[in-house]
DNA sequence: CCATATTATCTGCTACCGCAACTATTTGTC
DNA sequence: GACAAATAGTTGCGGTAGCAGATAATATGG
């Protein structure tokens, strides 16, 4: 190899690397300020806003896994905590008996609410101030082609 | 508030999830193909680009945590198990006895160039085949751009 | 020359995630 | 209807990260 000196430098090397430490930096600033003035964790905040997104109100559980790119392991506990914490509960699905429904409580509701605001002054600071509106939706439209047909 | 449901769609808080999803997919394909392929951990690939791209050959704990967004303790026990691969060493500044210098052994730097061929095929799959040479510059440069002064 | 503050790194504790194995349920095939 | 395959979710285990505190070395002020 003449110098891999050069090849470390390739540009998708170095994509990849700053995808990696674009979203690591955001999540780590969102995440502390949303813990501190809202007092939940981020991923707490994801899974609610899938939620409130959906159609129904409600998402199974490999439906939220898919959405935040957990595992189905991994969401159960996460799920478990959220159950705990009184902003989520588990509906049984009255046709299929494997399948398990996550829906938002009042609570989770207030919640979500409360953390939204705030957390869009957060993106504020952290988002508009860095891009215009044009240039975010050039990211965003970037993103989505980039993510698209990875979902598996 | 009139409506949480069109709020959680405001394109900021999409923009950030979005980003999550991303990051988390394509390190999902990108570690898995690396572990297999090339048997180490996408972690340890990104610490020895790191090392590889820097002037003198190597870095101080401070420097490679900052770079790819670990703590000090989180970088502590990544080079120590890089270690026991002896992939890397640590060598102590002969000015400065608190600093440690990370360096790559030979053998990393082997695995560095074998691993990085192979990257760079799973890239062409995950990156080239999804966005032209034009939308990864103008991502790269979103993404700088969004990340500046984001740095601490 | 000593005390204090700062810097650089390492270690103990805790929390959380993924994988693989397991249970329960549904679907498909004969 | 019965058995095999597929699907949904949970649980045990192992590994890894962050935080806070400990340790060591350097820099600064008196």
């Amino acid at each position: 190899m003449t110098s891999c000196d050069q090849i470390v430098n390739d540009e998708r090397i170095v994509l990849l690397g700053l995808l990696a430490e674009s979203a690591a930096r955001l999540q780590r600033s969102a995440g502390e300020a949303m813990e501190e003035q809202s007092g939940i964790p981020l991923a707490f905040y994801e899974v609610m806003v899938r939620i409130r997104r959906s159609e129904s109100g409600r998402l199974t559980m490999s439906e939220v896994a898919n959405e935040t790119v957990y595992s189905s392991g991994g969401m159960t506990r996460l799920i478990d905590r959220m159950v705990d914490a009184e902003f989520v509960e588990r509906v049984h699905c009255p046709t299929d008996r494997r399948t398990i429904y996550v829906a938002l409580t009042p609570a989770g509701i207030a919640q979500l609410e409360q953390a939204t605001t705030v957390h869009l002054e957060q993106l504020d600071h952290l988002l508009s101030a860095r891009l215009s509106c044009e240039e975010r939706a050039s990211l965003r439209a970037l993103l989505v082609k980039l993510t698209q047909s990875l979902s598996v």
